[in-house]
DNA sequence: ACCTGTGAAAAAATTCACAGCG
DNA sequence: CGCTGTGAATTTTTTCACAGGT
């Protein structure tokens, strides 16, 4: 497959392809373009999936029931171990292959179980003790759906997902759109 | 407060702040900054979140249910005023404050209610269609959470939810920062 | 004195375009 | 001939730094 089908299916330029793809190694043939199997592979490593990866969840609510028995987060690699929420009510209760303990567990959990990822899905005011938790629970990795900043140290990497954002970019796109002779 | 006050709570630099205001008009005040409440009421209105926006979802498995009664979104004047799914099975159950109902009817309920915003909650394997259904039900504006591109005409404005790329990238980030000599 | 808004400068990302290999 | 990998050119984004208003 060449570096035009690529940008075809991605949505990018051919150039963009080959650039981005050149920063970590000559992946190509010239002439003929890449194998796509192979290519795969290489980008599997990079990207750090050829390996099992043991997460916990922080928040039992819906949107953190959701994320538990999301699919493709296993299909990924990525099994979530162990799900935490503060209240009593919650705790017990079967949710995908684990059930959810109390979040005094948590740092003991994540430091037994090795895990190294940390889902965030709590209400925004329960984020940032979460990410402490999960901190000293030895977590490497925080994704954070709460909309809340978090202060890491040093070796953890946080990403955001904020849904409402989201949406919010969606409204100004339909509204801009609608604007007449804006494109002045 | 200052550009330089947004700029730490955004994690930004306080030039960045000012340029990117300074887009869409002069909000602050030379010598004391910005008023917190008049910024915020111009960026809703900026945003286009002045105004309610009626959301269908698409797809009532657990993450379209956990959409569909996202209290983030109700606060920001998303509603969610439809489900729908292509299992009878899930039709009829009560989700939010609707009931789920069969994915036949979307197209038709959607332009009744005027609902501007759909949401694809489903697997990838019907984001296609869902899409589509959408865009004959008179949709401006698409969230689509299923890892599947989506082509839609002019006027419709489509924006991607990855969780599983999410993920992918907080194991990159991992990885990488393991590296002991990749400064180079 | 403080802080914005903005040109100018610097840095980063993207695109161009082509030498060179298969 | 086809297509990669990559320097060079271009465009975009970010940062700098300061004139000017409060």
């Amino acid at each position: 497959m060449s570096s035009d089908d690529l940008a075809e299916l991605g949505g990018l330029t051919s150039a963009q392809v080959r650039k981005d793809l050149s920063v970590f190694g000559n992946f190509g043939v010239r002439g003929r373009g890449y194998n796509v199997d192979d290519l795969h592979g290489v980008l599997r490593k990079i990207l750090g999936l050829d390996q099992t990866w043991l997460c916990v969840v922080v928040g039992a609510g819906r949107l953190g029931s959701a994320l538990t028995s999301y699919p493709e987060f296993a299909s990924q690699g990525f099994h979530i171990v162990g799900v935490f929420d503060s209240d009593p009510k919650q705790c017990g209760r079967q949710l995908g292959a684990t059930i959810v303990r109390p979040i005094g567990e948590l740092e003991e959990f994540a430091r037994k179980e090795s895990a190294s990822v940390g889902i965030i899905a709590t209400p925004a005011s329960a984020a940032r003790e979460s990410a402490d938790r999960l901190i000293r629970g030895g977590i490497r990795g925080i994704l954070n759906f709460a909309p809340t900043s978090l202060d890491v140290p040093e070796g953890v990497s946080v990403r955001h997902v904020n849904l409402a954002i989201e949406l919010e970019g969606l409204s100004f796109a339909i509204t801009t759109a609608d604007l007449p002779g804006e494109l002045a």
